[in-house]
DNA sequence: GGCCAATGTAACCTAACGTTGACATACCAT
DNA sequence: ATGGTATGTCAACGTTAGGTTACATTGGCC
């Protein structure tokens, strides 16, 4: 899953959670946080620590891939239509 | 590439920054954060904000895809030693 | 060399995050 | 309804990151 915001991310954390069967606790003791933060990440909350996410992930078992976006500048994908870009 | 700590998305912005050929002045600004952020960030100084670096990231027309880990266990990465997996 | 831009560093201040602890719901059994 | 668990909320506190500004360093080019 893209994450462009940080309530994908968060998004990304409860789904995988759940998947896994873990309580918010559970998560956080696996991360070295409290609930408070796992309760705020999840539910998109502003920002949040870099550091702390990344290891959300690992406990997680996810991996940050950071690839090309699929669209560039503005609202239209001109890649798809165009199929050729610069 | 894989982030899985705050170093690798730092390694990450600079060479995708240096691969467009802006400046740090010039990220900060599309970004709409500061010069010494960015400085921070590429050096992978302790933590980020996380709001800032996927804006960061958007800026470089990058995405952060979360997938599954391709090593779950150990602290060995088979797949980097083995370059296979299961 | 000398010049200029790019990069790095340091100090201060403010705002915001994370921690802690307690309390409040929600849900699902029995 | 009652019990237990999971989840959510809140307030106070300490710590720290980011903004700002200024100065230092590096690197390239003439």
């Amino acid at each position: 899953m893209h994450a462009r915001t940080v309530r994908d991310v968060g998004a990304v954390i409860r789904w995988r959670r759940r998947e896994r069967g873990w309580t918010q606790a559970q998560l956080a003791a696996s991360v070295g946080t409290t609930r408070a933060w796992v309760i705020a990440i999840e539910q998109g909350k502003s920002s949040a620590d870099l550091a702390l996410v990344l290891r959300t992930l690992t406990a997680l078992e996810l991996v940050a891939d950071m690839i090309l976006a699929p669209v560039a500048h503005g609202g239209i994908d001109l890649d798809e239509l165009l199929g050729e870009r610069q």
